[in-house]
DNA sequence: AAGTATATACGAAACTTTTCGTAATTCCAA
DNA sequence: TTGGAATTACGAAAAGTTTCGTATATACTT
């Protein structure tokens, strides 16, 4: 399960569940429907999100008539098993070629840089060590 | 074409084509396997490669008996591409969150790290005026 | 208790991707 | 120029994903 690609409806619901902690279809429906143009049926989230449970990517619990679902992935444990992967595929493994892409193609706010520059001097401090 | 992402398979045939410049089928084939595990058979490279072609993805001439093969798309803006879903699709939308994700998953060397400041710095001075 | 609204279950179809067997083509060498 | 080796072309199957119609089940209301 650790190293699961969650393909990109699954990774919908996924967004949904790992934002509320826990939804119902109906919910993570209209939250994805809410995020998009393209508007997808009610059954086709169902089928998903009944699909997901069968493969072990989310648990639920009865509540009266409807499933309560929750995610039993993890959120960074998944952007991590995307990225590596994504690195491996198209960036040769180099952390920095795709750090370099990623803020070159989408403008980051200034508050967004700082950010990152005082994560990148505690890694830079610790590696001195 | 500018907005197309690739399939892991068309992802592995890019890669080779993006450093060879251009390529055969059994050079790509044979470049493929020379970095997985699992061995792919070369007619299903050649398929892979076929409908690349009809795609409109690679561009082709003939050499002999044989196809010469070249990408059509653009490293570059493939990656960017796939980085700014990926940025929807799982970090709300976010450079930063992906950036430090992508920095904490995986060790970067001091001189990658070093090189991603930099750019950072020049970044922010960027941002200044 | 019957009717209604809502949810789930089930199955199938449409689509895409990946894989591979085999036929047809092409080039070269003997 | 014929045979053989390599390549392409073609077709189909296998597998996975996505979509959706319809049947069944469940809870609530009156």
């Amino acid at each position: 399960m650790s190293t699961y690609r969650p393909t990109d409806e699954e990774l919908k619901v996924l967004r949904i569940l790992w934002e509320k902690k826990e939804a119902t279809v109906r919910e993570v429906n209209e939250a994805i429907n809410g995020l998009q143009e393209k508007q997808s049926g009610y059954t086709t989230t169902l089928k998903i999100m009944q699909l997901m449970h069968a493969k072990g990517l989310l648990e639920r619990r009865k509540d009266g008539k409807s499933h309560v679902y929750q995610s039993l992935i993890d959120e960074q444990g998944t952007q991590s098993q995307i990225l590596d992967k994504l690195m491996d595929q198209v960036f040769q493994g180099s952390a920095s070629k795709l750090v370099l892409r990623a803020l070159g193609s989408r403008r980051a706010s200034q508050k967004e840089l700082h950010e990152i520059r005082e994560f990148l001097e505690q890694l830079e401090k610790d590696q001195e060590n």
